[in-house]
DNA sequence: GCGTTGCTCTACCGATTGTAGAAAACTAGG
DNA sequence: CCTAGTTTTCTACAATCGGTAGAGCAACGC
């Protein structure tokens, strides 16, 4: 099925959330039950590999060898705070003037999360 | 020419640099200009333009008139720090756990960044 | 060996973006 | 006002990305 339900990069973001949720490293048969359970999709078992070679590509999945039994297994590289933390360094990194965008940022936080972050500073 | 020496986004993201560090609204031509100096790239003056309509479509540029002379000129509807802020908020709004995002961000943060944001928050 | 299951390779499609020509619209100079 | 140069719009094409999956190859268990 040639079908266009997801937005751009909405699958491998979904992938990576299975993989962060999960304790353990998953097999792609894993991952697939666990997308249809969260999206009622119904993907090829081809797709999701597809997904998670162009992860490891990237360098956000890793692919390795179960000590028995078949079936590679995958793991993201990263958690998902590391990853999304990552995100907002480098997105403040390349801005012109870091202390200025933080301060619409600060401005823009919610109560909770402001106060959070506050007591993660303090 | 049809050369695809750029990646995805990159020349649009050069053109909003553009506009962030000019002063004033720019014509298409000083844009044009300012391109040329900062990469030494050779594009045409419609290859800018198309650019400037589709951020335009994007609301991140907005057009006018000049009050005199020839020329549309442009601006971006936001300064590049606001535009770093909304792009953080997003992410951090995409992320599953903001809380534990937040912690290694604030991990990440440089000294005087972190105190900056401290005070911010205050 | 043989079937079942999983992986890789290749491919297609739509959207986005880099790139620019053709043609229309506008400006300025005569 | 007419015309030449400039600027904008319209249209188009190629490359890349991401969603989607089939064909066929590989591995494992029976």
């Amino acid at each position: 099925m040639t079908k266009r339900s997801r937005n751009q990069g909405e699958l491998e973001q979904q992938v990576l959330e299975v993989l962060w949720s999960a304790e353990a490293p998953q097999t792609s048969t894993q991952i697939l039950d666990a997308l249809t359970a969260r999206s009622h999709s119904e993907l090829a078992l081809t797709t999701v590999l597809t997904v998670l070679t162009r992860l490891a590509d990237k360098g956000l999945v890793e692919k390795s060898q179960p000590s028995s039994g078949r079936g590679l297994l995958f793991t993201a590289t990263s958690t998902r705070e590391l990853h999304t933390a990552t995100q907002l360094l480098g997105l403040l990194d390349r801005t012109g003037d870091p202390r200025l965008a933080l301060s619409h940022f600060a401005k823009g936080l919610s109560a909770d999360a402001a106060a959070e972050l506050k007591k993660l500073l303090g």
